[in-house]
DNA sequence: TTGAAAGCGCTAACAC
DNA sequence: GTGTTAGCGCTTTCAA
């Protein structure tokens, strides 16, 4: 019954011609602009069924300025906190009739500007860029062409992007606040990439608490954001563990890279030393002892950022700048709080 | 010095003005194709550049008919065992000049089936499709219209897809054999989604296991392929868990969600229950007891399938079927192997 | 070595 | 209610 695939595929005047009509006739009933006779209408549908025609995206963007695309940029796509940023901003995107160009940077600021200016070439109607890498005039010069802009975590001119931050400053300082209320006094931070503005705030939080009571960082060293990161850490941290009685990581995939070769050192966790960890991805309920983190609504911040970009697109800048809080999740790698 | 960046992006037209050339000369040099004067190459660059000139990626592929992109679909990037398979396919496709484009189905046919048309409306050049989950009707039905397409473990005909499978059947048959060696006798199968042909292959490997010993399933029940579905299939399992001394599970996922209400209820294992995984995601050798496993090299994985698809698009159909076998990883929630 | 014309598939603006 | 014209930005074809 079925004829085989065409080698070129239905255009709107195949269609036109199939429902004995004029291309614009096709164009009104397929977008539903109104307009059209009711027996047309039919005529029309029917014919665009047969040909199984699907609306050519190029000639409609091409044609309209507009792609009905939204990027997203993440720094690493196996790093288990984007793909719940990502599933949060499609599932925002795709009712309101966007296509998410999902794209991996690899913790690299050059790739990072390539994908910027590739995003660019597909005229993407917006993005949002998770984490970004990129030095500030860098990072401006490859938003500056794009029409609508969502940094998460890092900060911005508002005329330039709107911003979706997590106030790690805030929520480190008061985990770093009950650890030394616990009596720990050596803190060590694996401060995770260097170029990132969240790893600067967390810092922050953690020589705000120490400041308070005289103290400081005795150790603060970065890597890179993932299990090996935490394993070069573990590394680094042995020869002079006695130094330390509280480690504090940029993410849980750090922390929990760290434990296993601590165990197998013989230092006890949280015992010797307590470990604080960042963003609490799944994993981190699982291992034992579980992981005492800042959690974040990764969903949830996806969501959000992926409104805001929708309200730029449309104009509406109303929301600039949110800050959300991290929520302290206090697990077995530190002691038991009191109560 | 910067002038602000004009409302209008500039076109190939408006490089031509500022040059001094005509449009099809800026497309030439621009392409490198050669045949432009050394002076005309030269201007034609500093204007390009003077503009920030971009090529519209629309314009050019209406009038190629090629999008130079192409799609990867997966059921959910949340589930770790994804991203590195777009990871992988992701490195080959970007020095081959492609940009992937990755989508996500949340586990939903009906999601699948839409995203597959959205895919046609963007005019990939191809797609790679992870554990496909509509059935083979719709499936192809939906492929159809695609210029190439590489299904991951799928089954399909050579005429309408490369495949790339995971020897499930084998690998799980295995692991299954060795456990029967080591004294354990009822199985049970968290078979994770119905509808995936993978699951099928996992169930065959552990019938064929069992048939030669006259033993057969004495638990086996579908489930989502995530930690819940893990809680999920603890809660049936437990009233009836001394029926069980080992529990085969569809992934990592799945098995690392059984073990803490496992614990919980006081049961242990290896000693009561042996539990195995299938994939090997990170997490699995964080947990206490370790994770064995059934290892899937993600990222190759994902790097052949995207080689398979480059050569389809090229029309190289050598390749047809690849079938990659899993590696099994004893770990310790299994009883020690002998020797 | 360079340019002019035509057209990819679609739709906004304007007829009829 | 429906059709015609023109043009989005690019490249292929052909001519100069």
């Amino acid at each position: 019954m079925d004829t085989k695939p065409a080698l070129r595929s239905p255009t709107i005047t195949d269609v036109a011609e199939a429902a004995g009509v004029s291309p614009m006739t096709v164009s009104r009933v397929l977008n539903g602009r109104g307009g059209a006779g009711e027996e047309t209408r039919r005529r029309v549908l029917e014919a665009a069924q047969a040909l199984s025609y699907r609306p050519n995206a190029f000639a409609k963007s091409l044609k309209n300025d507009r792609s009905n695309t939204v990027g997203i940029v993440v720094p690493d796509i196996v790093n288990p906190f984007f793909p719940e940023i990502i599933r949060g901003a499609e599932l925002v995107a795709r009712p309101a009739g966007y296509t998410l160009l999902s794209c991996n940077v690899v913790e690299d600021p050059e790739r990072e500007e390539e994908v910027l200016g590739m995003l660019l070439d597909k005229r993407v109607d917006g993005l949002i860029i998770c984490s970004a890498r990129l030095d500030d005039e860098r990072l401006l010069r490859a938003i500056a062409p794009h029409r609508a802009v969502v940094l998460i975590n890092r900060a911005a001119a508002k005329r330039h992007a709107g911003t979706i931050e997590v106030d790690y400053r805030a929520g480190v300082e008061a985990v770093v606040t009950q650890l030394i209320a616990q009596g720990r006094r050596r803190f060590g931070f694996a401060a995770g990439p260097a170029a990132s503005q969240g790893g600067r705030k967390r810092r922050e939080g953690i020589e705000a608490a120490l400041a308070r009571h005289g103290l400081s960082l005795v150790f603060d060293l970065p890597c890179t954001p993932d299990l090996q990161g935490g394993a070069e850490i573990a590394a680094r941290l042995l020869p002079e563990i006695a130094q330390v009685d509280a480690m504090i990581c940029y993410n849980d995939l750090i922390a929990l890279g760290l434990m296993k070769p601590l165990e197998q050192a013989g230092i006890r966790v949280p015992e010797d030393i307590a470990l604080v960890g960042c963003d609490d991805i799944p994993a981190s309920d699982l291992v034992s002892p579980a992981l005492t983190t800042l959690r974040i609504a990764k969903q949830d911040l996806g969501e959000m950022a992926m409104r805001m970009l929708l309200d730029r697109i449309a104009g509406r800048n109303a929301q600039q700048g949110i800050v959300i809080e991290p929520d302290p999740i206090w697990r077995a790698t530190t002691p038991r709080l009191p109560g």
